[in-house]
DNA sequence: ATCAAAGCCATTTTT
DNA sequence: TGGCTTTGAT
């Protein structure tokens, strides 16, 4: 049905006043209903926790779209994660049915590939092009540095990836760089960026970064193609806004050129991933770069008992880098903030699974979820739960498609999609075994190199030179007849049918029961997910093409949505973004932890933790129970590990302590109660072994760090600091926030630190 | 070329 | 603690 000429009629069969009585704003607060009415000019929504931002941006679109006759494909709505963009286009849909189909509802990388699809050959990308994952771009570097054989930095490909990508970010390129480059170390990093640049092109690919990047590039050589796209960009709304990096600006900038129908919604005190480059500062200085905005707060939380925001927001009320927004609520004040002080980390675990069993009588399980600040804490609650038979998942540790099995089936069809992807040749050639070794891919980089052509046609012509001995020259023979064959059925064939045939030509099943044994049913089971999510693919999108489902795979990075199965959730605070659950526990609440001892020293990395913790705690809706160790196993070696001070920044009237105490446990000899685990015995029985010890009425000793913060640094005592590495006070100056410690380094000599900017770790030992 | 053992390392968050 | 690379044996 074509879609009515009159907007005005297109809801309901009598004209109304459109503002105030359109359904769709009926069940809104002011706030929301000004937010979803603005007609022109740019918006920015400051939306806070809970306080229905999604609900705004899909009333939005659904009332532009209905009643004020926006074409659906002139609206852009662009959002962070996968999740949002889901979650946003089943809003419209379930308001607009299909009126609203044909607007793009999608993420900043998903749009940007899908220009580059599009136009990509106007700045001389190929057309088969393929997406670089992280994975693919450590290939890329390793390579990088074997060749150039840097014995030092062989090691540390990921910051080298991270400083190549923390560059492109800030739109640095080589020739940028090479201009302030003067010491080795830049130096070296330069030439490493540039080489992998010159790679990555040559490979006929794009990572992550570039997808931006490129876009911009293609909008900025090509005025006639900026002013397509701006031109159909009649409204443009951001989500999350907070979480823009520099490149994302640009495109935004560049998208509402001519209509500057921007809004953009976002919360500052929300913004998470500095450490990949957003900039807070989008946010905060939007209203200074679009002149005339319309600001707009929505302060009222609909999630969250009034313990909780009261709570959450004395602790972010601490962040200088706001704009100032007060969350309130008007639901009922609820149970106070419980807190658990663990003697450690296991033990920490085993009483959350507790409660959690207490707790199970009112709430389901699957409305209670455990955060934490970093993956590896995943695994003592993951032990635990398990021993304990408390049904759990654990979100987002290892995603799908990074599975080896996955990316190495995956790498046929790329290489089949685009013969120049060197790093998918590489991957691909010699798995399964087939005799082709170092020595053979040597032959095959120096045909590459000195032709100038790809690995797969230095691959053939090594061949033709008939230089290779006969093992070799079978594999890889072999191989060029597959692809060939590969490449022939990628115009015919279904995805599915694709893989199952590479599958069974290749042997892939007996090849993973020799590489994983014990897990090859496992690992065979996960590619038939692959095959089952391609059938899923094809039915539910326009676009069949191998090409189209290996975009897809590249920018959906999790099949495994969340709460997909029964039981508690388990993840870090990053991913718990967005949700919401009755019962959150915060658990690790700890000095070095969470702040993170990488996040100590610069103070706007302590206020990302402090929003990072504000997140967490507004996941909340109905209880928040946080808890900490005393001790905490780190990298195999027990420390003591302080108390975090973001919890004293929450009003102590608002905690109720767990009755079960551990104050005293410090001191004490400390029995890792770890130490049972393993050892024969199964972490099972080890872990229902073990329960919180009674607490032994003992004098906590006077040295003790974590009782009182700040005086465990006694001269002589040994420390662990999160840069120099371990150490020894020889002295100590000034007191309170004014201590400084000299401290003897054993790599490093001796530095004079002050305790009260990083911090340090005493060792007991 | 391939596999197993042994040493080495580093540990935040992810589209 | 374990994941990863290097080394050494076949």
């Amino acid at each position: 049905m074509a879609p009515p000429d009159h907007p005005e009629f297109a809801f309901g069969e009598q004209p109304f006043n459109r503002d105030t009585e359109s359904p769709l704003v009926a069940e809104l607060n002011r706030a929301q209903r000004e937010a979803v009415l603005h007609l022109n000019g740019p918006m920015l929504v400051l939306a806070g926790a809970g306080s229905g931002k999604t609900r705004v941006i899909a009333h939005r679109i659904a009332y532009l779209i209905l009643e004020r006759g926006v074409q659906p494909d002139r609206l852009l709505a662009v959002t962070f994660t996968n999740k949002a963009s889901a979650e946003m286009r089943e809003r419209v849909h379930t308001l607009l049915g299909l009126q609203g189909f044909g607007s793009w509802i999608g993420t900043f990388h998903a749009l940007c590939l899908r220009i580059l699809r599009r136009d990509g050959e106007r700045i001389g990308l190929e057309p088969g092009f393929n997406v670089y994952d992280t994975d693919d771009q450590l290939a890329l570097i390793k390579r990088i540095l074997r060749e150039r054989g840097d014995e030092e930095e062989r090691r540390s490909p990921r910051s080298l990836l991270s400083r190549i990508s923390r560059a492109k970010n800030s739109l640095e390129r080589p020739e940028d760089i090479e201009k302030r480059a003067f010491s080795p170390q830049q130096r070296q990093l330069l030439e490493i960026y540039r080489d992998y640049q010159r790679l990555i092109r040559q490979a006929n690919a794009v990572d992550f970064d570039d997808l931006l990047l490129r876009s911009l590039d293609l909008l900025r050589e090509n005025d006639d193609i900026a002013e397509a796209y701006a031109s159909r960009c009649e409204h443009l709304l951001v989500d999350e806004y907070q979480d823009t990096n520099r490149p994302q600006y640009l495109l935004i900038r560049a998208l509402s050129r001519i209509h500057d129908n921007v809004c953009v919604v976002g919360d500052e005190d929300q913004s998470i991933y500095r450490f990949r480059g957003a900039e807070i500062r989008n946010i905060l200085d939007f209203e200074k770069d679009h002149p005339g905005t319309r600001t707009i707060r929505l302060e009222r939380n609909y999630r969250s008992t009034a313990t909780i925001i009261d709570a959450a927001g004395a602790m972010i009320a601490r962040n200088l880098q706001r704009k100032g927004k007060t969350l309130w609520t008007d639901n009922p004040k609820g149970e106070p903030i419980e807190l658990f002080r663990a003697p450690d980390d296991r033990l920490e675990a085993i009483w959350v699974g507790q409660r959690i069993r207490a707790l199970e009588s009112d709430y389901p399980l699957e409305q209670m979820a455990v955060l934490y600040r970093t993956n590896a804490q995943s695994r003592q609650f993951e032990e635990v739960f398990r021993s304990e038979r408390l049904p759990h998942q654990i979100v987002g540790s290892v995603r799908f498609y990074e599975r080896k099995e996955i990316k190495d089936l995956l790498a046929y069809l790329r290489l089949a999609v685009n013969p120049a992807d060197d790093v998918a040749f590489r991957r691909a050639v010699n798995t399964p075994p087939r005799g082709i070794g170092a020595t053979t891919l040597k032959t095959i980089e120096a045909v590459s190199r000195e032709y100038g052509v790809t690995l797969l046609d230095a691959a053939a012509r090594t061949m033709e030179g008939g230089s290779l001995s006969s093992r070799p020259a079978a594999g890889l023979r072999d191989f060029l007849e597959i692809l060939v064959e590969l490449t022939r059925r990628v115009a015919s064939d279904e995805v599915a049918g694709l893989i199952e045939h590479i599958v069974e030509r290749v042997h892939f099943e007996s090849y993973l029961q020799k590489m994983f044994p014990g897990q090859g049913r496992d690992r065979m089971d996960n590619v038939r997910s692959l095959v089952s999510a391609t059938v899923e693919y094809i039915e539910e999108s326009e676009e069949t093409s191998l090409r189209g489902f290996l975009d897809r795979l590249a920018l959906v990075a999790d099949a495994d949505e969340v709460g997909a199965r029964p039981g508690v959730t388990l993840m870090t605070i990053h991913c718990a973004k967005g949700l919401e659950y009755p019962v959150v526990f915060l658990a690790g609440l700890e000095e070095n932890l969470f702040p993170h001892a990488m996040s100590t020293q610069d103070p706007q990395d302590l206020e990302e933790e402090r929003r990072l913790c504000y997140v967490a705690m507004t996941r909340a809706k109905e209880r928040l129970i946080l808890s900490h160790s005393r001790y905490r196993r780190t990298q195999g070696v027990q420390l003591v590990a302080r108390p975090s001070r973001f919890l004293d920044e929450v009003p102590a009237s608002l905690i109720r302590e767990s009755a079960e105490r551990f104050d005293d446990y410090v001191g004490e000899e400390h029995t890792p109660s770890t130490s049972a685990y393993g050892g024969g015995s199964s972490a099972a029985r080890a872990a229902s072994r073990v329960r919180p010890r009674p607490v032994v009425p003992t004098r906590p000793s006077p040295s003790a760090a974590s009782v009182d913060p700040g005086d465990g640094y006694t001269v002589g005592a040994y420390v662990l600091h999160p840069r120099f590495g371990a150490g020894r006070i020889v002295d100590r100056e000034g007191r309170g926030k004014n201590l400084k410690l000299t401290i003897h380094f054993a790599d490093y000599g001796p530095k004079r630190i002050a305790p009260s900017y990083t911090k340090l770790q005493v060792q007991i030992d």
